[in-house]
DNA sequence: TGAACATATGAGTAATTGTTCATATGTTCA
DNA sequence: TGAACATATGAACAATTACTCATATGTTCA
């Protein structure tokens, strides 16, 4: 049985490949680009520190050093991580003379957290 | 004006923390563990992979053989994400004879990738 | 203006991760 | 049983990433 592409590398050697299902599946899958972008948006919350930065901000507004303090972290690493959360419009700042604030800047946030904490305690 | 434990390495030189924020912040923040439960978590969905093998599978169970055509990829790939997203709960698999088919496990999925699409259409 | 402070950022590095390749495991059927 | 098939897995490698260190930018205040 063949899939009809000899043109394209063999990715596969099964010689049974549903193709319908196949074929159905893909008609309804999201762009690619979408899924990229997707990827990136999870890939943020996929590291410890930001998840930190942002339950603190989800508590409080607070400046680059008071959470370095809180999180133990150096001012220079947290700073990284903002810049970060920043780029996928996690979070917003604010200056206030030598002071920046940070804060949440999307109401989503909460909701996949606790999305993610519910999966996680079964 | 002392941060008050001079046994730990300094890690922030501002000289200017605002101290009952942090511990009021610091009180109301979920264990480290659970923080790390939660970034492993998501990390799982910080791969386009693996995105898109949970939206195949949103929208049809499948062998693995089917998934790696349909995603244009390695059988051996494949397999390897299958394992990812199985130890974290996403997806169960079934045998019927030679082939192995996989499927959701978890009802949040959905919400949590359309939370995503949300945010990231602004 | 210049010193002190708060934050941002570039380069370098160690650790993590996704894929490939080769091969192992487990199932069916002649 | 053994050949063919579907899937799983370990090792190796390239790419990504989070942090550190040094330093730059931008603000305040004397």
């Amino acid at each position: 049985m063949e899939h009809g592409h000899g043109e394209e590398v063999e990715r596969c050697e099964c010689t049974h490949v549903h193709e319908e299902v196949v074929k159905d599946v893909t008609a309804h899958m999201p762009d690619d680009e979408k899924i990229y972008d997707l990827a990136d948006f999870f890939k943020v919350f996929g590291d410890s520190t930001r998840i930190k930065i942002l339950y603190v901000l989800l508590c409080s507004e607070m400046c680059v050093c008071d959470l370095a303090e809180t999180l133990h972290m150096t001012q220079s690493a947290i700073s990284h991580q903002l810049r970060v959360l920043k780029q996928m419009a996690l979070v917003k700042n604010r200056r206030e003379g030598k002071t920046i604030y940070y804060s949440l800047s999307d109401s989503h946030i909460s909701t996949i957290l606790n999305q993610g904490l519910e999966h996680i305690e079964e």
